[in-house]
DNA sequence: GAACTTAGTGTCGTCAATACACGAACATGG
DNA sequence: CCATGTTCGTGTATTGACGACACTAAGTTC
């Protein structure tokens, strides 16, 4: 066995706080976990850091693992360590958030989670640890980081109407904008692209954008 | 023994990277290593978590143990997870960045560091593990968050003059600002509260503030 | 083809940010 | 003590950004 520092070491995990949007409204994926301890409870997805991965792996991996789906946008926004947040041993939480567009939604069980759901914010159940306090920060570090808007594309499909991506800041950011003002913001970042294509199905099809290169 | 989940612990540490302002210019504080790896390098000042504290008390803990300071700000920026960046067992480093006063300095050794220093940004020796790559984002992250003016307070006495807080703050992000629309801004954001005592020492006295409540 | 619904656009007023120059107050040195 | 030098401290005019606001355009649906 090679060296060890003399010191204890904690377990490390991740945790991540998958958002998406279904039908305008922001959602959260949670799972409900399959063994001790809160079993039976839902939690954030998320496990145990492995020997040869970074953390941004392990998210990664926790990811693909329990909902099937990867992720463009993931990001760490903060660590959670109170000696006593895991109920056996100590845990050291090191949190991220992601996002998905609402299509690609593979909601899958696996061997920790027997079951994997979308909860609208705003209609969570009580959550297993301090995932309750992880979930408020996630959702203020996406608020905050929505105004952007580039990473509000990871919402979306790769072509979007302004409408569409519109609908998300405001769901994001809780915010209403204005129609007219918050195109000509997105206009002059230049973080879009026109494309030829009109988006059909209701009333006057709209232009469809894509991110800019 | 407890339970525990029956995957690797890695060790986890916390490193901060400390700044002050001396002569007007930013520097930071690195230790020599009194032990191996890098037996001799100078490195980030930080250490292992212990079982009882969180990563915040152990990021203030060791800059009291390694600086003999307190730092009011004591940020976490990011984390450093790579599986190798420590040649003997994997150790996962939670990054801080930590304001003082130049006034307060008290660089002491202690049994892990055989010596601390100053060093002035742009004048820095080879460092240990990848304590260069974690200096470069803490310096990108201070710049970014500086523009906030409040955490630039952390780098001054209590009772500064405007002129002091726009040398830090120039230092800081490395942009030179107006004296007059500085000033219209640090009065505009009512973070300073005037006091009435000025500055004496060189020519026209300078009027003293403090932080807003 | 009439009615409905969403897409898409331009202007004006207000406010914030920028650039810019000089008199005031004190220290220093002759 | 007076002249000089240095930093402190202020106001205005211009410009660009942001916010409010109402109507026409284009398809869909009935």
């Amino acid at each position: 066995m090679a060296f060890t520092y003399a010191y204890p070491h904690p377990a490390v995990a991740t945790d991540i706080a998958v958002f998406t949007l279904r039908r305008g409204a922001l959602h959260v994926l949670l799972i409900e976990r399959g063994g001790e301890p809160f079993l039976g409870a839902w939690a954030l997805p998320g496990g145990f850091v492995q020997p040869e991965e970074d953390l941004d792996a392990c998210a990664r991996r926790e990811l693909q693992e329990e909902t099937g789906v990867e992720s463009d946008v993931l990001l760490h926004f903060a660590n959670f360590s109170a000696p006593c947040r895991d109920p056996r041993e100590r845990v050291i939480s090191v949190a991220y958030l992601a996002l998905m567009p609402s299509d690609e939604l593979r909601v899958e069980g696996s061997s920790d989670a027997a079951q994997a759901q979308w909860f609208p914010i705003g209609d969570l159940p009580p959550l297993a640890f301090d995932h309750e306090e992880i979930l408020r920060q996630a959702l203020a570090n996406l608020g905050a980081r929505a105004r952007g808007v580039t990473l509000l594309f990871a919402l979306l499909p790769p072509r979007f109407t302004l409408s569409q991506l519109q609908a998300a800041y405001e769901a994001v950011t809780g915010e209403e904008a204005e129609k007219r003002n918050f195109r000509k913001m997105v206009l002059g970042l230049g973080c879009v692209r026109e494309t030829d294509d009109f988006a059909h199905g209701s009333h006057r099809p709209a232009r469809l954008y894509e991110a800019a290169a």
